[in-house]
DNA sequence: AAAAGTATTGCGGGAACCCGCAACGTTGTG
DNA sequence: CACAACGTTGCGGGTTCCCGCAATACTTTT
């Protein structure tokens, strides 16, 4: 079995390979991609059968990666592993795996033994294997309240910088309900309920999602070059 | 020589730890600690004359954590190792060393080597060392434009959400000033040149510091309870 | 099918924001 | 001192944003 490690730490990427050679006998060999566009490349051209995906990296990053990797391959098994439980990374990742594929994701903060079971578990047996800290971020929000996905993707927007009446005309809506949406957005982000001076909403939106981790640096730049690209082809 | 080491990735604690053991005979304690809140613990109860600190923790920052630290051992010997050549990490260490102390800067993708040598200069020879792409960082900007540090402040107060008036208020300036620095910072982010529809500057301003490591998740954190601090002790 | 609930849209107005114009104070240079 | 350069402040107006009110749709419940 072939697997590859596209990990641009130096020292995580030498850990996860030594434990790799030294737990999961079963495979054969390693190749190890220092970034998600190199990852993306060895990964399409290689026959890797397995994945260990760091999900921050510079170029490209992993769920952008694994996007790619998946529309080409989607039987391929990746194991995420990443520093942050952000809900921003569990979103983007439920958004792209294909139906019947096998994936993990795992925190760099978990326990040796548990990271092993995952790579055995994930690359060896095809499970799927999620943390339970991460299975448990969507619900804990605010008010018990989760994003809608039509909320997140007008919040995606206004994180871009997007005024109102553009937000509309790329949603297909008119521009009161971008409004509203953006209304049920800053209730559910609890904006307004602070004491002292008003705030301004828009801005105090994207200061709240990102400390929330509702939203990151990533997926920011991800949108950014979504939302350029489609704007260059229309 | 007693040396801490306050970093909360394990990957990264054990390899540090490692390399002072091997290649620097000349400590003859360390001690970890995990996380900000921790190390600053542990930094003002022990005597430790050197500390090798991560920038980017939970509870409480890398910066913030040295703040303290050095405002009651200013002689003490702080190395940062981190991830990101962020602009707003660089702003944040420069504004609290001490005169005459010493201090380095260190990023975690610098090899073995450059590592083992910044430790040896900063922590044994109190050496000040600074890698040579952080220092950089500030020209290369935008249009060779540096932020003043009067328009970083209004950058961060912009960044929390507070309205113009508010910031006038805080900042002791009149309401049409703030909106003045306001458009040299839209300037220097190069905001308003983008093709395509108009944008909302203000949460494109900050979309822009995010992206181009003005502003980081830390400093943030930071702005916000210094903002909270402040405005209940008024 | 009726009723109740929810999402979408329009209208309108007050507040905040963006910014050109012009007056004023400060600083520094010949 | 004069003069220029620059930061600060006020004024005014055009635009965007925030949001209550109310009229339709569309969905779910009874």
């Amino acid at each position: 079995m072939k697997v590859l490690v596209v990990e641009d730490d130096q020292y995580h990427a030498r850990y996860i390979l030594d434990a790799i050679s030294e737990e999961l006998p079963e495979v054969t060999e390693t190749m190890h991609a220092i970034n998600g566009l190199d990852g993306e490349a060895e990964a399409l051209a290689g026959s890797f059968e397995g994945i260990v995906m760091d999900l921050q990296m510079d170029l490209r990053n992993g769920i952008d990666a694994a996007r790619t990797i998946w529309s080409r391959k989607p039987e391929t098994r990746i194991l995420f592993w990443s520093n942050y439980a952000d809900e921003a990374y569990l979103r983007g990742i439920s958004r792209i795996v294909p139906p019947n594929s096998a994936y993990g994701y795992v925190l760099k903060t978990a326990s040796s033994s548990r990271l092993k079971l995952a790579l055995r578990a994930v690359l060896l047996e095809g499970q799927i294997m999620v943390g339970r800290e991460l299975d448990q971020l969507g619900r804990q929000n605010r008010r018990g309240s989760v994003l809608e996905e039509s909320e997140y993707a007008i919040l995606l927007d206004l994180a871009l910088g997007l005024q109102d009446k553009t937000i509309a005309k790329r949603q297909n809506l008119s521009l009161r309900t971008v409004q509203n949406r953006l209304l049920s957005l800053y209730d559910k982000l609890g904006i307004g309920e602070e004491d002292g001076p008003p705030l301004n909403k828009r801005v105090r939106a994207l200061n709240c999602a990102l400390r929330n981790k509702v939203l990151n640096l990533q997926v920011l730049e991800s949108a950014e070059m979504d939302y350029e690209n489609r704007r260059k082809t229309s």
